[in-house]
DNA sequence: CATGTCACG
DNA sequence: ACGTACGTGACATGA
C-alpha cells in the first residue's frame, strides 16, 4: 500500500501518500502515522464505506492490520445485481454511465516490462489518479443505487446475498487452502516420465518428431502426412483433433490413442501439479483463490488464480491431485454438495407432480425419468436405459434440442426427438414450465430467479433464428443454475455466521458450485455434520427440500 | 492476443 | 445448408 484516496462529496476528492519513493520524491507521512489515525474510522462499523470490489481493499487493509468494517456499498456489485452481463470494473462503469474517460494506470504507469509500480510514480500524476477512483466510486454509487432502489427484488439481492457474501468470500480467500507440495511434486515427476514414453511412441508412429501439443502441427500429421478423413472442423473451418474427434479415429488408428492418452496427462502435469504448488503463498503455505464475484451472468461464482473449482475428479489419476488438497494436523476435511440441486429446483418452479413425487420419495430421479420414459416398472431399468434417462435430465437443464440429445447419446435425431415427446408426456408439468419461462422471457425481456435474481436477454426476440435459440436456452437454464448459486450464497452466509460466533473449531475453505469445503477440528466433525446439513438445507426453502450429502476424510478426495 | 483444447459444476 | 446443448478459467501454441 503506498497512500490511501477518499471522497465525501461528488466531484471532490483526496489522495494521502506515504509509500512514494522515486528519486526526489517529497516528504510524505508516514505509513505508521496514516494507518494509525485511519484504523478507528476504517474499523468502526458505524462509519459506513462504499467502494469498488471492497473484498480487495479489505485484503490489503487486513494484511496491515486493519479489519475493514461498515462495508455498506459497492458499486461492482451494485452494477452487477442490477445487469449480471457484461464487464463491471470501474473504468467501464464510469464509460457507460457517467460518459467519463477515467485516467488508464498504463497512462501514468507506462506498459510491459518498464511499467511503474505505484510507488514509483510522481506525485503529480499519482494524486490525480488515485483521487479519481474515490470520487468515481461515489458517484457511481449515488447513480446505481438510485437504479436500484427501484427494484426491491434487486435490491433484496444485494442486500441479503451479494453484499454480505462479499466479507464471507474475503475470509475464505484469506483462510486459503492447505496443498501437499511434495506429494504434487512426485506426481509431475511420474507424469513427466509417461509423457516422454507417449512422446516417444507418438514420433514412431509419425515417423518423425513433432509437437504433440500444437493442435496445428498434429491435424497436418493426422489429416496431410497420413491421409485420415477429416472429422468435425474447429469454429474457424479448420479440421479439429478434439477429444471428440481423436476418440473416434482411435478405433481405427494407432496414434489419436496416443495423443489422447498424451493430451490427458499433460493437461493435469501443466496445469495442476506443477502449476498449484507454484501458487502456495510462502507466508501461509496455503494456496489462496480468488472468487470472481461479477463475472459469471447467472449468479454463480468463479475461481482464479488458480481456479479451484475445476480440480480434476473424473479419473483416477485426477483424484491424484485431489488427494493433495489435506487438512492440517487434528483437522478433517468436511465436502458437504447438494444432490441434484438443479433438477429438485426444476421440480420446485415446474410443480411437476411426477418430478416432486421422484424426489419427495428420494428416488434415484434418473431411474425414475428412465421407468416413465421407456415404460419399464423401477427396478427393471436397464444401465442403458438409465444412463440414456440422465443425458435427458442434464439436457432438459440445458434447455436441450433433440440435435444436442442425439450427439450426447450417438443416436439419430429422429429417435432423440422421441425421448423428447415421451419425457414431456410423462412430465407435463415440465414442459408447460419451459413453455411459460421462453414466454416470459419473450415479454420481459429477462429472466429471475427464486431470489429474484434476474438475467437480461437481449437477443430473445432477436430475428436471427440461431441467436434467438441461444437466448431461449440461456433463459430455460439461467433460472435453475442461478436458484442454485442463490442458495449456495445464502448458505455460505449463514454457516460463516454461525462460525464466526464462535460455532464450532472449523473454517470454510473453498465453494465449487454446489459444494462447501471446510476443515474441521477432528473431535468437531459430527457436531458440525449435523449443524451442516441444518443450515444448508435450509438456506431456501422449496418444496422438495434440497438434499445435502456430506463426506469426512483426510484429503478432498476421500471426503467424497 | 486469438485459437484450440480441456479441467470443473 | 448450417450449426446449437448451460456456466466458467487456464494452458500451450503461434502469429
Amino acid at each position: 500500500m503506498w497512500g490511501v484516496s477518499f471522497s465525501i462529496e461528488p466531484g471532490r476528492a483526496a489522495y494521502v501518500p506515504f509509500g512514494h519513493d522515486y528519486l526526489g520524491a517529497p516528504a510524505q507521512l508516514s505509513e505508521q502515522l496514516v494507518l494509525g489515525k485511519l484504523k478507528p474510522i476504517l474499523e468502526d462499523a458505524h462509519c459506513k464505506k462504499v467502494g469498488q470490489n471492497l473484498k480487495y481493499d479489505a485484503h490489503v487493509l487486513r494484511n496491515h492490520g486493519i479489519e475493514l468494517r461498515g462495508i455498506t456499498f459497492d458499486t461492482m456489485l451494485e452494477s452487477y445485481v442490477l445487469n449480471s452481463i457484461g464487464r463491471h470494473d470501474m473504468d467501464s462503469l464510469a464509460e457507460t454511465h457517467l460518459q467519463h474517460k477515467t485516467i488508464r494506470f498504463e497512462d501514468i504507469a507506462g506498459k510491459g516490462a518498464r511499467q511503474l509500480t505505484f510507488n514509483q510514480i510522481e506525485l503529480e500524476k499519482a494524486a490525480p489518479y488515485a483521487a479519481e477512483d474515490a470520487d468515481i466510486t461515489l458517484r457511481l454509487h449515488q447513480l446505481l443505487w438510485s437504479k436500484l432502489q427501484r427494484e426491491s427484488d434487486l435490491v433484496k439481492v444485494f442486500a441479503e446475498i451479494e453484499l454480505p457474501l462479499l466479507s464471507v468470500l474475503g475470509r475464505v480467500e484469506h483462510t486459503g487452502a492447505l496443498v501437499n507440495a511434495r506429494a504434487l511434486a512426485k506426481q509431475s515427476d511420474e507424469l513427466a516420465r509417461q509423457i516422454l514414453e507417449l512422446q516417444n511412441s507418438a514420433f514412431a508412429l509419425a515417423g518423425h518428431e513433432f509437437n504433440l501439443s500444437s493442435p496445428k502441427q498434429l491435424a497436418h500429421i493426422l489429416f496431410t502426412e497420413q491421409g485420415i478423413p477429416v472429422g468435425k472442423k474447429t469454429a474457424t473451418g479448420v479440421p479439429s483433433t478434439a477429444e471428440e474427434v481423436l476418440q473416434e479415429l482411435a478405433h481405427d488408428y494407432e496414434l489419436p490413442k496416443v495423443l489422447l492418452e498424451y493430451r490427458g496427462l499433460a493437461k493435469l502435469k501443466s496445469t495442476y501439479t506443477d502449476k498449484l504448488p507454484q501458487m502456495i503463498n510462502s507466508s501461509t503455505g496455503r494456496v489462496h483463490t480468488s472468487y470472481h464475484q461479477a463475472v459469471a451472468a447467472t449468479g454463480r461464482l468463479s475461481s482464479a488464480d488458480p481456479n479451484l473449482q475445476n480440480i480434476p475428479i473424473r479419473t483416477e489419476e485426477g483424484r491424484r491431485i485431489r488427494q493433495a488438497f489435506v487438512a492440517p494436523e487434528g483437522y478433517r476435511i468436511v465436502a458437504a454438495d447438494y444432490s441434484q440441486i438443479e433438477l429438485r429446483i426444476m421440480a420446485h418452479l415446474s410443480g411437476d407432480e411426477g418430478l416432486l413425487y421422484a424426489f419427495s420419495n428420494n428416488l434415484d430421479v434418473h431411474k425414475a425419468t428412465a421407468a416413465e420414459v421407456f415404460g419399464v416398472p423401477l427396478d427393471e431399468v436397464s444401465s442403458d436405459q438409465r444412463r440414456s434417462a440422465k443425458a435427458i435430465n442434464f439436457g432438459l437443464i440445458y434447455g436441450m434440442s433433440a440435435f444436442g440429445l442425439a450427439r450426447q447419446l450417438r443416436i439419430g435425431r429422429s429417435e432423440a426427438q422421441k425421448y423428447i415427446d415421451l419425457y414431456f408426456e410423462r412430465y407435463p408439468g415440465v414442459r408447460r414450465y419451459m413453455d411459460n419461462t421462453r414466454k416470459l422471457a419473450a415479454e420481459q425481456g429477462y429472466v429471475s430467479t427464486l431470489g429474484g435474481r434476474r438475467l437480461y436477454l437481449p437477443e430473445i426476440n432477436d430475428r436471427n433464428p440461431m441467436r434467438r435459440q441461444a437466448a431461449e436456452r440461456t433463459a430455460i437454464n439461467a433460472p435453475m443454475q442461478g436458484t442454485a448459486a442463490d442458495i449456495i450464497k445464502k448458505a455460505m452466509i449463514s454457516v460463516d455466521q454461525w462460525l464466526q460466533s464462535g460455532g464450532c473449531d472449523a473454517k470454510m475453505i473453498m465453494q465449487v458450485h454446489d459444494e462447501l469445503v471446510f476443515e474441521v477440528k477432528t473431535e468437531s466433525v459430527e457436531q458440525f455434520r449435523a449443524h451442516i446439513i441444518q443450515l444448508m438445507s435450509s438456506a431456501m426453502s422449496l418444496s422438495v427440500p434440497p438434499l445435502v450429502e456430506v463426506g469426512v476424510g483426510a484429503n478432498w478426495d476421500e471426503a467424497h
